[in-house]
Formats: structure tokens, C-alpha cells, sequence
DNA sequence: TCTCTGCGTATAACGCTGTTATTGCCTATA
DNA sequence: TATAGGCAATAACAGCGTTATACGCAGAGA
């Protein structure tokens, strides 16, 4: 007794179970991986991080849960996966800006131009961007110093395009751009969140916001008040400034 | 057989067990929701949110799992009794601004003073303030609407400020308070969150971005750069302020 | 004083979670 | 062909929130 060996399966006639036809397809096998994290960023997007278990993710792809351990080591380890590939998309979003505007745009115009890409992340993927940047522990998963490092280098490039608005006289010249970043960072991450969480209530729209903030940002710095709204309203696309 | 009845204790010799001095003591069952709504805050802010759980909670005030359900509900109600006296704290410090200045003070320095006891009490209840305006969610337990504009309604006292600070004649008189005060929130909120995270890096500090972003908003709301600074200097308090 | 009604509680269980030790298959190597 | 090793399925463990059940005790009514 207690032979472990045969653990006959409660139900061998579910056909294509284990020794039917692919018994062990290399590309099947290979594809797990990656038809987890699919399966993981699509939960997180259609119901919610509280919908995200790895039971759940494995029975979607038709794995035992060990896949989650042999792939990922843990759940956190999926998630990390996850989040390095929505923070891959974001850093897309904002490497396009200025090659979209060509080199000798208006530098106030890209400023707001990567804010609006900004803001456009945080509301296509919010559950990523609570991760990312809100801090928001997702199934165990927490942002590690390492982490938070290679977000914070993307305001490389805002920090750049404030240097060129203060080289082409938009800007005071002995402007501060590593603490004036840092104030856009704050601006743009507090603004994100807040709409995300339902806090920008009454007759503003979280555009307004925003473009007060950029026009407010510009004229802070010493740029002419109507050409940093006109620079804004630019930079933020067509249509989309406040009706003012 | 069958007989639920004399379910035996397993160690009914656990001394104060039940039958014991006080089998039911009035003020210690009475006792039990506030020694909950304790343990909640103090495992919340020694141990983190991924500590709180309702085994946990009623075994360190001798209960059972039931306590929690029978005095709050759920877990996720127990959480937001946590919160509303959470929020109560940050309300109390908001309201004792203004009283601690006297009618007459300067209206910008009282605003940056509102900005100053905001980020103390992020940097104080980073879990409460996480969840009251992050968005985080905690046990289950999420924002509902009416949470929401009660947290809103706060924005009137800094909203108050800035009408009081353009009749004084330092902010512009055709500004737009309610736009205004929503950039501030979203600017304060931003850096509290930020600097939780761990997301202001280099060589500046949470203090020299907030005492930026004041005077930014000062100046950008039409008034003069040096007297916004000193009234910034003045309202984060003494010794708050950056170097320069 | 006795009885009854009802609230609050303890127990035990259900289904869920992440995680892991064990076992075995299958593939790729010597 | 024989063998070594990675990958996966099973089943289990501890913990989670939640709940049905039964019971003890307190206060109300007779």
C-alpha cells in the first residue's frame, strides 16, 4: 500500500490531458512563461489586482502551480516580470516624444508633450503605474531600490528639455533643473494619482489640472505667461486643452 | 451521539480563560472593538499593512474571529474605522493652522504651513494616508464616494487661504481658486507619496522640493518671488528651509 | 424568584491564498 | 542504448477572510 506511483488521475478522459497528442510540445512547454504573464497582465487590466492569484493563472493556461515557481520563483517574481514589461511600454511612450517633434521644437511644447504621455500611461495602465510609482504592493510584490532607479532615470529626459527651454531663453538660465524635475515628477505623480482615486472632483477635469500646473510650471521658471499657454496647449495635443 | 453540546475546551486550564474572575466582563467586552481598532493601528504602524489580519488582530486582544465580525462587519469594515480615525487626526492638524497663526498672518505663509502639517502627517501615518488619498488598497477595504468628498472637503481650508492671500494683494485677484488649490493637492499629494516611495533621489531632499513647489505656486500666482520665498521659509517653519 | 428572550461569543469548518516536498515523465546528452 | 537533469503534476501545509452553529450569560417580564 501507499504506493505513490500510480496516483491514479480522478479523471484520465479529459482527452487532451498529458499523453495524447503534444505530450510535452517544446514550443508549448516554452510558451508557458510567457502565456502566464499574458494571462497575468490581462487579469490585472480586465478585473483588478485583487483578481490576480497565481491558482487562477495557471488554471487559465492549463499548469500546475508549480509553473509559477519553476518560471518565476514566486508570485512577486511574476509580478516583477509584469511590471519590467509595463515599464518597458512607458519608457517607449516617452522615448517617442521628441523624435515625434523633431529636434528644433518648441522645448516647452515637449515638456508638455511628456507630461501628456505621462499622464496618458498612468490612466491606459493604472494598475501598473500604482506599482511603478505609487507604491502600491501588488500580490506581495515591492519595488526594490533597483526598482525604483531605473524609473527614476527617466526623468532624464524632462530634465533635458528643461535645460533647452532655459538655452533657448524660455526659462531663467540659473534655473535649478534637478530640483525643478523633481517638482514636475511630484506634479505629475500626484495628478496621475489623484484622478486615478477619484479626487479631482467638482468642475475641474484632470486636464485642467494639468494644464495649469504645465502653464504654471513654465511661468514659475520665467517663461511669458500666454506663450507658456500657448506652448502648453500644444504640447498637450490638439482639442485637448481646458476651454479657457 | 452527535452531542455538540459539551464541546470540551482542549485546555479549558488556560486560567482566565472564560469561567474564570470576569466571564463576562461588561467593560472588557466592551473593551474589545476599541482594543481591536488598537492593535489594528499599532500592527499597521510597526508591522505594515501585509501584517494585519483578523486572526492576528483577535488573538492579541483574546478574542475570537468572530469580534470582528460581530462588532465591525468584516475585515474590510474594521479597516475603515481605522481610517475614519485616521482622517480625524489629519483633520485636527489641518484645523490647527490657522488658530496657530492669528487672523491677521500672512495668507501665503499660512498656506505653506497647511502644505507643512499635510506632509507631516503622510510622513507620520504613511499606511493611513497611503490608503485615505493613494488609492492603496488595504485588506480588502477601498475608498468609497463619500469617503472621497469627505476627504475632498478638507482642500477648503487651503482654498480659503488663497482667496484670503489674492484679497491681500499677493496673488493675482482674477485667480482661479478652485484650479489652484487642485494643482496644490495635486502637488502635495504628489511629493508625499513620492518620498514614501523612495522616488526623490539624488541630492535633494523631500523638504527642498516642497519648499520649490510653494514658491513656484506663489510665484506663478503673481507674487514676488523674494516675498514668497521668505513666507514659504516662514510657514514650513524655522530651520525647514532649503539652503539657498 | 423563575423563566424566557436575545445578544455576543467560541468552535469548527469552507474555500481561498502562496508555497513546497515528492514523484515521475520526458528530453537531451554520453 | 543508457543516463543525467530539467520541468511539471499531485498533494499537502499553513495561513487568510468568512460563516453556520451552538452556547453562555444578561436583562426583561411574570
Amino acid at each position: 500500500m501507499m504506493l505513490p506511483v500510480s496516483t491514479d488521475h480522478p479523471e484520465p478522459a479529459s482527452g487532451e490531458r498529458r499523453n495524447s497528442a503534444t505530450p510535452r510540445d517544446p514550443a508549448a512547454s516554452a510558451g508557458i512563461r510567457r502565456r502566464l504573464l499574458d494571462e497575468a497582465a490581462r487579469v490585472l487590466v480586465e478585473e483588478g489586482p485583487a483578481a490576480l492569484s497565481a491558482r487562477r493563472l495557471v488554471k487559465a493556461v492549463g499548469a500546475s502551480t508549480m509553473a509559477v515557481y519553476t518560471h518565476f520563483g514566486s508570485m512577486p517574481g511574476l509580478v516583477r516580470e509584469v511590471m519590467r514589461e509595463g515599464f518597458a511600454r512607458f519608457r517607449t511612450r516617452v522615448e517617442a516624444v521628441r523624435p515625434a517633434l523633431g529636434p528644433d521644437a518648441d522645448p516647452v511644447s515637449e515638456l508638455a508633450g511628456l507630461c501628456r504621455v505621462y499622464q496618458e500611461f498612468a490612466r491606459a495602465e493604472p494598475e501598473v503605474y500604482a506599482v511603478l510609482f505609487g507604491g502600491s504592493p501588488l500580490a506581495g510584490f515591492e519595488l526594490t531600490d533597483e526598482d525604483r532607479q531605473m524609473g527614476a532615470r527617466v526623468i532624464r529626459f524632462p530634465f533635458e528639455a528643461i535645460l533647452r527651454c532655459a538655452a533657448a531663453g524660455r526659462f531663467r538660465t540659473d534655473i535649478d533643473a534637478g530640483l525643478a524635475v523633481r517638482q514636475l515628477f511630484a506634479q505629475m505623480h500626484g495628478l496621475a494619482q489623484l484622478a486615478r482615486a477619484g479626487y479631482i472632483l467638482g468642475d475641474y477635469r484632470p486636464d485642467d489640472v494639468l494644464a495649469g500646473l504645465l502653464r504654471d510650471f513654465a511661468v514659475a521658471a520665467g517663461d511669458d505667461p500666454d506663450r507658456a499657454a500657448r506652448s502648453v496647449r500644444s504640447g498637450l495635443g490638439q482639442g485637448a486643452g481646458p476651454g479657457a
